[in-house]
DNA sequence: AACTCGGGGCA
DNA sequence: TGCCCAGAGTT
C-alpha cells in the first residue's frame, strides 16, 4: 500500500473520529495504569464499571497498597483474570512505592519491569498520561492493520514499527485512538459493518464485499 | 513464534 | 457453547 493511500485512511478515519480519546475512565496517571493493566483481555466498560468504586477508595499507590489483595479481589471480581491482576497489581504498588517514590514512571524500561505491564500496556501510559509519540498495538488494531492492508505483519511489534515509521509524530497520539474505536465499532472481529465503513473502497480485505451486503 | 493463563460478555 | 475481549509471561 502507498503512502497516498494509507495518508487517505488516516484522513477519513480522523473525520469520522473527532475528539478521539480512551473509553477508559482515569484522572491520573496511576489511575490510567491501573485501568490499563485491568482491561488486559477484558472488555473496557467492564473495567470503568469495577474502577469507578475502587478508585473512590484508593487512588493513590499507598491506599491501593494498604487496601490489600483480598480486598482489591472484591472490587475486581467481575473482570477476567482478576486473581492475577489482583497480585500483579499489588505488587505493582509495592514498586512504585519503594522505588519510585509513589510515581508512575515516564520511561519504558521502568514500565515494563512493572508485573503485568508489557510493551503494550506501557506504550499506553507513555502515550496517553506523558504524551510520548507511541503506538500501543493491541488486537483491534492488529486487525485493522492487517485486514485492511494499513500494515501487514502478523506480529504485534511489526505493525507497531511499521506504523510508527510513517505516521507524522504528531498524529501517532490521536492516530492510535482512530486505529481503536475504528476496530471496536466497524472493523470488528466478527461481523465487521463493511457497508458502514469509511474506507471501504481503500480497503485490502480480500471478504469486504460479503460483509457489506450485511 | 507458539503456548498458556483464565474469567466475563455476548451472539 | 464458542469466540472475542484496548495482553503478559514463559518455553
Amino acid at each position: 500500500m502507498n503512502r497516498q493511500k494509507r495518508t487517505a485512511i488516516f484522513h477519513r478515519l480522523k473525520t469520522a473520529n473527532p475528539a478521539p480519546r480512551t473509553e477508559l475512565c482515569f484522572r491520573t496517571p496511576f489511575e490510567l495504569l491501573i485501568a490499563v493493566i485491568l482491561s488486559a483481555q477484558a472488555t473496557d466498560r467492564s473495567v470503568n464499571k469495577a474502577t469507578e468504586r475502587l478508585f473512590a477508595v484508593a487512588d493513590t499507590p499507598g491506599a491501593m497498597w494498604a487496601l490489600g489483595e483480598p480486598r482489591l479481589k472484591e472490587y475486581i471480581q467481575t473482570i477476567g483474570l482478576f486473581n492475577t491482576k489482583a497480585r500483579n497489581i499489588i505488587e505493582c504498588c509495592r514498586i512504585l512505592l519503594e522505588r519510585h517514590q509513589g510515581l508512575v514512571p515516564n520511561n519504558r524500561h521502568d514500565l515494563e519491569a512493572l508485573p503485568g505491564v508489557g510493551r503494550k500496556t506501557a506504550n499506553v501510559v507513555l502515550n496517553t498520561a506523558f504524551g510520548q509519540p507511541t503506538l500501543a498495538v493491541d488486537t483491534h488494531i492488529l486487525r485493522v492493520a492487517n485486514r485492511t492492508g494499513l500494515a501487514r505483519g502478523h506480529t504485534p511489534r511489526q505493525v507497531e514499527d511499521k506504523l510508527t515509521r510513517w505516521i507524522p509524530k504528531e498524529y501517532l497520539q490521536d492516530a492510535h485512538h482512530w486505529l481503536i474505536l475504528h476496530g471496536r465499532y466497524v472493523c470488528t472481529a466478527r461481523k465487521p459493518r463493511c457497508a458502514a465503513c469509511v474506507i471501504y473502497d481503500l480497503c485490502e480485505f480480500e471478504d469486504k464485499a460479503a460483509y457489506a451486503r450485511n
